[in-house]
DNA sequence: CGTGTAAGGAATTCTGACACG
DNA sequence: CGTGTAAGGAATTCTGACACG
């Protein structure tokens, strides 16, 4: 039942890894070809210079910044503004890996029932237990295990 | 510090409307581009028709599938098993975004302190209480709260 | 079977300019 | 300021064929 590749969770997806061209951008976030250039241009948002390519790569971090800045615009913000407010706080999208890193010890799927249980750590009000996340027939429950030494 | 959009978590993450082109498939997963046409040929994986243009487009999930099927090749699956082992069960991401969706009810993001705190909902062993993750200093811990009827 | 490559055409993206406001 | 468009060239992707094994 243990997944022994459980432990390379975040190495397997290919989030970090993934550089979209600009059409795939405007096409996730609504914004347009010429707006993500002039975007650019000034400074809001960065693609990545890296590679041998001479087209524009965005990573998926800068996807999100696209989109943030969108909704900022859509609220009514100028685009100054909206730049400013996304850069002013991590997206959720930062919160959420910050929380995998900090507490997704393990993960196991049973291959064949599909039963998968997710191994948060210890659990702070009761030390010396383990805090579990359990999915049974579709629906998670969070259980309590002796934390092993 | 309450975030009015906590609830637009899931869709706030432009991962399901992300499409790739074949050269940023093949970049983010080291599969060549002959491989991944190859493989499309053969129906293990496939490209989304719906739009306008004529390449190629690929879902964030076939990403993941050519990732998966990159990994038992490697581990000396012909392709042929490989296909049929990355079909038998629901991969990492599924699991997790399964997870989210099941356990997770709200997210608050405090714009200065950066502190976060996830409901995760009722916590089973006791029924009447929540379980809250928080973060305070880049630190993340658990904490049971009285369950709000 | 499974992948790579050369070839010529098609689709996408590039820059710099100009328009509108 | 902020975005759109037409224009011509550059970079990317397309298909069908062929090679290798």
């Amino acid at each position: 039942m243990m997944d022994e590749d459980a432990s390379n969770l975040l190495k397997k997806m290919p989030i970090e890894n993934l550089i979209l061209g600009i059409g795939d951008v405007a096409a996730a976030t609504g914004v347009s070809q010429s707006q993500i250039r002039y975007w650019e241009s000034k400074g809001y948002i960065h693609s990545e210079a890296s590679n041998d390519g001479k087209n524009r790569k965005f990573s998926y971090k800068t996807v999100l910044k696209v989109q943030q800045i969108k909704t900022y615009l859509d609220d009514g913000y100028t685009l100054v503004g909206a730049a400013k407010q996304s850069q002013r706080r991590s997206n959720y999208f930062d919160t959420l890996r910050s929380f995998f890193e900090g507490r997704f010890v393990n993960m196991a799927i049973d291959p064949d029932s599909q039963q998968a249980s997710i191994d948060l750590g210890p659990f702070d009000p009761e030390p010396g237990k383990s805090l579990i996340a359990e999915r049974i027939d579709d629906h998670w429950h969070f259980k309590l295990i002796d934390a092993k030494n």
